[in-house]
DNA sequence: CTGAAAGCGCTAACAT
DNA sequence: ATGTTAGCGCTTTCAG
């Protein structure tokens, strides 16, 4: 049998409106009549009904989370961290991946006017159509971006400071004396990868090593990418001494090629990653990499998006925030570590 | 400006039942209103909102995953099989983790009850509480469970195939003729890890080596457990000549532990996981494992759900299936495997 | 402290 | 083919 707040109000003897009080803890009821009510809420395991009162209160107690992909532990650290702190503010996740760039535009709009959800947390690496992509900044609605591109000024955005990381990460090989450091960049249009890969240049701008062409390749952020990455740079007349991955992922691909040609890491070959993924602490020699705050992302998002929703933080005009990456450091780039690890 | 149906309705000059009707393409229009509408919809860039819609038609097109957790590659693989799943059904999804025991029966019964989602995919591995469960296996929603502990019969459930893995796993440690296989063992009261070790029970007492107590550790399926789990079975005066893990994260862990005490996989050491999770394909030599099919429980998942959802699939019988696993050979087991190319 | 009643935005008979 | 009109289940003034 369906039973709603009016059965409720019946059977405790009250109005609607009183049980609606007691249930949401708003507005003053009697001891006495709070204790009625709560008694028949029990004895019929009474929930309100979160849809209807979506309706009426224009809130919905529910965050979107549009992200590029759900695959990788990059995702699931975001993901994870997104839940927890929704978790800790009651508040629910409504999830999904992009599925292709104009579909994210769809779903972002769906969330945002369908009344859905109360805010998003949109992450885009990808350029996009500007066009679209005002029709979502200029929504009015509660909106985080998470690493957004550049050129998106008008918006409320996190971003891991990939700039700094990628300077850091090269700043830290040219210590070591590499001369001839190459880079296998991510995909081209990726905001992530066009920062980390500016940053590489940057910093071989202000050395007196000069920048070479032929020590750039091509990536997408896959292990493959990695893998043919590094064949690519050995069979070339100018070989790299060592080589600045855009992600772990693919420096994982660096580790497996190198295996497979003979080539030591670090002696042969320094080797530095992206993100500080499980996995690269896993590799032998553990891997030198950029710390990315992903958890710290993640909770921040939620905490600014809520703020966003309640009032509380103005998102008239545009915020953008740098989260700072951190150097970790192992055993790749040539530092001397002590021997710790596995894989390979 | 707010617009709804009704605006939209004005402004086109029909009622608002017509503009639902186009919008929703169902009932006739004629061809000429459905044109004015979709213009004056399109002008104002008009979408249905969903809560309203929901509330009407007692229906939210949204699905509920309630997890254990949010970490691991095997729960990404979910998620993402799930997104996929409910993406191409063209439903919204709504996921949460357990965070606690007792709160995964609550974030159920609000999901339930709150008409929040039309139906719940539920992974709860760990034994819960009788009379909790019966609420939600008996609140006649739509429900599917994934891995459900056994003694949880009167429901729609999916579950991998951890007995006859279990089976396949130590079998084929038998044929290669060890006679100490050690187990370390998932969580107790958690079904998976109960599965597992009932295989490796039920292997062994068909065969003529005896079950040795002494070759069996408790963990918890993480990395350390694995790790410690090997080093206090090599602290015995009986050693193992094999150790099958419960997981691969233990497995991985067991690696760990077995380079730290200069213990040769598979020579001195055979090991076999459960899960077959990315990284295992990585680890030298590859971790012969049990391979878990989770993308395919996942579009599983939401297509029962739908279809018990629309009447399709009847939910009045209890529905088991065993989604069957496979044997994933690598060099850890003593299996004789080409120079392991990670990559292809 | 409590109740009556007007919505929230849309759907779905039921009429016409 | 199109319009009228009750709801869907809850919140929230506004009175009392």
């Amino acid at each position: 049998m369906k039973i709603d707040i009016r059965e409720i109000a019946r059977q405790a003897g009250v109005s609607t409106a009183t049980v609606s009080r007691v249930m949401n803890g708003k507005g003053s009821v009697s001891d006495n009549t709070r204790q009625r009510v709560l008694a028949v809420v029990k004895q019929n395991n009474y929930k309100l009904n979160s849809i209807a009162r979506g309706l009426s209160r224009q809130k919905t107690d529910t965050i979107g989370v549009v992200l590029p992909e759900l695959v990788d532990e990059f995702f699931m650290d975001l993901v994870h961290s997104i839940d927890e702190a929704a978790y800790a503010a009651n508040k629910f996740v409504m999830i999904s991946s992009s599925h292709s760039q104009r579909n994210t535009i769809e779903t972002v709009m769906e969330f945002m006017n369908g009344g859905r959800i109360d805010g998003v947390i949109l992450m885009a690496p990808e350029i996009m159509d500007e066009e679209l992509l005002r029709l979502i900044t200029r929504s009015n609605r509660p909106l985080v971006m998470l690493n957004a591109p550049g050129h998106i000024k008008d918006c409320y955005s996190l971003n891991i400071d990939n700039h700094q990381g990628a300077v850091a990460a090269v700043t830290h090989l040219l210590g070591h004396g590499y001369e001839k450091i190459a880079m296998i960049k991510g995909p081209a249009g990726n905001t992530d990868a066009d920062e980390r890969f500016a940053g590489y240049q940057d910093v071989l701008e202000k050395s007196d090593i000069p920048f070479r062409d032929d020590l750039i390749v091509n990536g997408d952020f896959t292990l493959q990418a990695g893998y043919y990455g590094l064949l690519r740079l050995i069979s070339q007349p100018v070989k790299p001494d060592a080589v600045f991955a855009a992600n772990d992922m693919m420096a994982l691909g660096v580790y497996q090629a190198a295996l497979a040609s003979q080539i030591r890491i670090p002696e042969d070959l320094a080797v530095v990653g992206f993100d500080d993924i499980f996995l690269s602490r896993l590799l032998t020699p553990r891997l030198t990499t950029v710390h990315s705050p992903v958890p710290e992302m993640g909770s921040k998002a939620v905490k600014a998006l809520l703020g966003i929703i309640s009032g509380e933080v103005s998102a008239e005009q545009p915020y953008r925030e740098l989260l700072s990456t951190g150097l970790v450091i192992g055993g790749s780039c040539g530092c001397k570590m002590p021997n710790s690890s596995l894989l390979l």
